[in-house]
DNA sequence: GTTAGCACTCTCCACCATAGAGTGCTAACC
DNA sequence: GGTTAGCACTCTATGGTGGAGAGTGCTAAC
């Protein structure tokens, strides 16, 4: 019964024609004759796990079917040691720096599991200013550069009405005012420590204001769910048969662009600690009812977190895709660790 | 005989499918009979600006026919007034930095021709350190962080090799000597000015060590071509009906990821000084025969260029891409002159 | 519980006929 | 000479038909 649903899965997932009982006996060790593999398959269709798309085709998995696959009867499928070895290689060339590791992350997810790759950066929970820097712009307007102790930067400009003209050097004494007292704090500490700025000194006046301004930055960073995904690949899973009609090949692209059920699913992923699968019409956009994707969580819980994986059709390898993906994210496990050790 | 070719294209460009001299005499005001119409047509097809699908289908205009329509007979349609305000406000309303124009000129190009809207930020010529930041990771690792007064803010992450464990002090003293040295210097001149630093010091060794991978990413960042192309309204092509096939689609969403080809394309734009037009066969990259861009460069000739664009089927509404295209290009010149000025 | 046999159903493909759109050509017209 | 009406011709698109083939579900026997 289940060797014949993995059978079954298994055979689909490779050939993505409907597969009939004479098609299993013939590839697999099943030890019973077609007449049997029929009864099997229309009570496997009966328990909602297998379906038809007409009387004399073969059977195709439910999204139902996949599920009781991923949870009961799927194994992870590790890495080749020999591929482990490659992406090692790879993560070690290119540039040391994290901004581009989530980037490869994915572009390794693609090219491994044919599919299209997902990685977001590692975000911190609640971020602690680095530094702050002020640049002038014209007499009214300056670039406020915020650099967080996890990595990130954030930009934004300021507009000062002041009285009279600012120029440079005034901006300096501000940022050193703000870097001494803001410097290794999380928003909350440094609203706090901007209380004791006097407002009857010009300079202070400004550091106030500009420093409200940095804790909002840092507070919309907090506060914002981890938005930033980064996918390749997805011309693979656009090659796959079941996107041969333009609209439902319209709808993978539309899926991809839907950043906001991603970044909630990768929120959600995030939380749970682990490999999270979503399959077909589990997702609730239409757009997605066609895709899966596995994903998972990477960093450390309560200081960074970023998500890695895969988005690939319904018809797709999980055990190929939850191995990989498992050791990528081990991977970038790795990286952090040894970035934040 | 012009009148003709314009309407064809005109016809065409709406309708999406060939068209025959009855349509045109039925809807446009030529004055003449459709047998006179289907004389012209077939001279016009003699000349190789129109073709046949099949002998009894009707005209549709050659790349060579759209590239005769823009030089002589298009004129740019400017953007209603009522659009252009639309599109002012929102430009003010956006967060207040350069980093969103360019992402918000794509994304209004794309809503305003529905194709795909392209942009690059806009990329200074030869960049000037404004502020070195050093921040310590570890005790061999530090990130540097590198702004320049053009806006850009580059990251790297540096390996210190040094005897001695570094700590943020140090790199304190070292980020303190850098800026006080390389401070609104270009790559060129910052090289020069680090010869001056001693060896035998401790700190100015490890300035100098620092200061040179510095010169090396504002070099790297001036002799980069503008890579970075943003792109919104993908979907709005894909939705064309030229497009029905699933494999012509395939191809326009790898036309737009052929990030080497548009970054060739943006340099030649940013070169030029005005809108470029590229049609279908045009474009060497077989991905990109089927579609065409109008492009114009933004920003201030040898201070800081961006190029800003559409990307749609050849079949569309030149007239109305260039009004557009400019309208949006000009606004973009206005805001980089208000923040340069 | 398993199996062989068989009728049945449905898709896929090739083939064909027809309607319709649009052309090119010719001969007449101003 | 340019313009026009008329007409035969060509090609596509559409829809219907009829096997071939795949695969099922059922039944009866083991």
């Amino acid at each position: 019964m289940q060797a014949i649903l993995r059978a079954v899965i298994e055979e689909y997932v490779t050939t993505a024609t409907p597969v009939g009982s004479q098609a299993l006996v013939e590839r697999y060790q099943l030890g019973v004759s077609s007449a049997t593999v029929r009864s099997i398959l229309a009570e496997l269709e009966a328990n909602g796990l297998l379906t038809h798309p007409h009387t004399s085709a073969g059977r195709i998995p439910t999204d139902q079917g996949y599920r009781f696959y991923v949870e009961s009867i799927a194994e992870a499928v590790p890495l080749p040691a020999v591929e482990q070895l490659m992406i090692r290689h790879q993560f070690g060339q290119v540039e040391f720096a994290s901004e581009h590791w989530f980037r490869l992350a994915a572009t390794t997810l693609a090219s491994m599991t044919r599919s299209a790759g997902l990685a977001t950066p590692a975000k911190p929970r609640d971020a602690h200013i680095r530094r702050i820097d002020l640049v002038a712009i014209n007499e009214r307007m300056a670039s406020l550069i915020l650099v967080l102790r996890e990595g990130a930067i954030k930009q934004a400009l300021i507009t000062l009405d002041a009285d009279e003209p600012i120029d440079q050097p005034t901006l300096n004494a501000v940022a050193a005012i703000l870097n001494e007292r803001l410097a290794n704090q999380t928003a909350m500490r440094a609203e706090a420590r901007l209380a004791t700025l006097r407002d009857d000194d010009r300079v202070q006046s400004l550091a106030r204001r500009v420093g409200e301004r940095v804790v909002k930055v840092v507070r919309a960073y907090d506060g914002a769910a981890i938005e930033e995904v980064f996918s390749d690949g997805l011309l693979n899973v656009m090659e796959a048969p079941e996107f041969a009609q333009s609209d439902k090949l319209r709808r993978v692209f539309s899926a991809l662009e839907n950043r906001a059920y991603l970044g909630q699913l990768v929120g959600s992923v995030a939380g749970a600690g682990r490999v999270q699968i979503y399959i077909g019409h589990e997702n609730q956009p239409l757009d997605m009812r066609d895709v899966s994707l596995v994903l998972a969580p990477y960093g450390r819980p309560g200081r960074a977190i970023g998500v890695v994986g895969v988005l690939g059709p319904t018809r797709m390898s999980y055990s190929q895709a939850i191995g990989t993906v498992r050791f990528v994210s081990g991977l970038m496990n790795e990286l952090v660790d040894h970035l934040y050790a």
